[in-house]
RNA sequence: GGCCCGUUGGAGAAACGGUUUAACUCACUUGCCUUUCACGCAAGCAUCCACGGGUUCGAAUCCCGUACGGGUCACCA
């Protein structure tokens, strides 16, 4: 018994952030590394903010890292709906309990009765702090009021008392007096809860036991014990999480235009990268592994190793990371991820599986393939300069007699389809011609690339290009070369 | 502004009062390998743990204060 149940909270509002992504890791960590369940609750209860599609991308996100859940509005599950806005009822008749329990009273206030007091309170100087008139009503007048149509919402009860402490695993102890704590709206006068009245009751009745959340709430779970305590219901393990960071003062934040989960994954990050660089964001192992499976992280994770601080979010870091998952796959498996890339930059026909090949081991992020193979489709303008390399000790002459050479290499291959022929061929040069292997190779990677830097070299390029246009580039070279005074 | 929380190198971080001349990873620098780049390998990179006091034989580790940063004070979550 007792099982431990967490859950992922969101609210459809639009895309994936990192900081929520890691939330949901946490909270899947937590459950699963005690043999828990791990829940999905959608918190749409603000109707304002409710973004089409939204909830796909959560089930997306989700389901792409491995982050599957055992309940969800989308599989169902013995303590449904998983919908706040399918339990509207179910707040309300809570609603009413808390009242009753002396936890929350009908407030009838407009918003504009709080402005105005909040405007009072700043022309004076003195800190705001609504003081709800609607105090003065007993139970009987405000329930009249409510049964004669009056607008209304449901608001906390906070009465003076003792400080209000709790427990949090990652911050420790934490006090807060209950007169800061200020009485807020429950129930709206739309009928729908807020997160500060749905979270505690879904909580509750969903056997949630461990609230795994980021550190913005911590000062205002005082008020949520209140309400577990006004009903004489258990309150769950708090595990308040650190914020994610885009640098030293801001939060990571799609509305800061900084990337979500898909746009990391569009720029051909890895979901499963993300979540392994993410688990590390706030958490530190105990040993000094730091490229996990999933299945690893459950086993190796404990809330008593993260941190209490923010932690930046470091796009370098997770390249590198991102670049170790590549490169630990199977050439199908990359070239498979490399295709769409590969297929946008290059048109001419040619074996892709082989480009795939020389990719992998230096590639990080899929998506800097095509800048890395533009060169394929089309040989760019280059400096004949570019020939010589002074580490190489090349000079025209030398460079001459090697495209020569290899011109003569290329005619002479009758099928081009296997490669071995003709890397043998190119790797017979050097001795032949009696040079170095650099003084040979690198002009010729300079004639079929035109480019400084590339993947593979005179070995794989000729290949790749095929017979007429690696003769054809030769030729280009050669003449630029003879051009040279 | 009140309250809550945090502060170890450029970034993630370890360290739980003594084995620390502060792990490890990314980044950076250098060297090796090598036909370029990358990969890989090796080395370097904080005289010091925001600052100031205190406790202690001994402090990055405990206490207090200051500074700085974040969070929160919505009919948003």
């Amino acid at each position: 018994m007792n099982n431990v149940r967490t859950r992922f909270a969101p609210s459809p509002t639009g895309y994936m952030h990192i900081g929520n992504l890691r939330t949901a890791l946490y909270e899947y960590l937590v459950a699963k590394g005690q043999g828990g369940d791990f829940i999905l609750r959608i918190e749409d209860t603000d109707q304002n903010r409710y973004v089409e599609g939204a909830v796909e991308i959560i089930y997306d996100t989700l389901k792409s890292v491995g982050l599957i859940h055992d309940e969800g509005p989308d599989v169902g599950g013995d303590f449904g709906p998983y919908t706040q806005s399918e339990r509207l009822g179910i707040y309300k008749e809570y609603a009413v309990k808390l009242i009753e329990a002396g936890g929350a009273h009908y407030c009838f206030c407009s918003e504009e009765d709080i402005a105005k007091q909040r405007e009072a309170a700043e022309a004076a100087g003195t800190p705001f702090k609504f003081r709800d008139p609607c105090h003065r009503y007993t139970p009987t007048e405000a329930q009249a009021k409510v049964d004669a149509g009056s607008s209304y919402v449901v608001r906390q009860t906070i009465k003076p008392g003792e400080p209000c402490v709790y427990h949090d695993e990652v911050y420790g102890e934490i006090t807060v007096e209950r007169e800061i704590l200020d009485e807020s709206i429950l129930l709206k006068s739309d009928g729908f809860a807020t997160y500060n009245f749905a979270n505690v009751i879904d909580d509750h009745l969903m056997a949630i036991t461990h609230v795994v959340r980021g550190n913005e709430y911590l000062s205002s779970t005082p008020k949520y014990n209140l309400i577990y305590d006004s009903f004489g219901w258990q309150r769950p393990t708090y595990v308040h999480l650190p914020p994610v960071m885009k640098d030293e003062q801001n939060k990571l934040s799609k509305r800061n235009g900084d990337a979500s989960f898909q746009d990391l994954v569009s720029k051909g990050y890895l979901g499963k990268a993300v979540l392994n660089y993410i688990a590390l964001l706030g958490w530190s192992p105990e040993t000094e592994q730091e490229i996990y499976t999933l299945e690893e992280l459950t086993k190796a994770f404990s809330v008593a190793r993260c941190s209490k601080s923010p932690a930046i979010f470091d796009i370098e870091k997770l390249k590198w990371m991102n670049g170790m998952y590549l490169r630990a796959l199977s050439l199908d498996e990359f070239h498979e991820l490399a295709l769409p890339w590969l297929n946008q930059a290059i048109h001419r026909v040619c074996d892709l599986k082989e480009v795939s090949k020389i990719l992998q081991q230096r590639v990080s992020v899929l998506g800097e393939i095509p800048e890395m193979v533009d060169f394929i489709d089309e040989l760019p303008e280059y400096d004949v300069e570019m020939y010589f390399h002074k580490k190489m000790k090349t000079d025209k002459e030398i460079c001459i007699r090697a495209l020569e050479a290899s011109l003569e290499v290329y005619h002479g291959i009758q099928h081009w389809e296997s490669v071995d022929e003709l890397q043998a061929s190119i790797q017979a040069l050097p001795e032949k011609l009696g040079l170095k292997n650099g003084q040979v190779y690198w002009p010729i990677r300079t004639a079929m690339t035109g480019k400084q830097f590339t993947p593979g070299g005179a070995l794989e390029m000729p290949y790749i290009l095929g017979k007429e246009e690696a003769i054809h580039r030769t030729k280009v070279g050669l003449h630029k070369l003879r051009e040279l005074k």
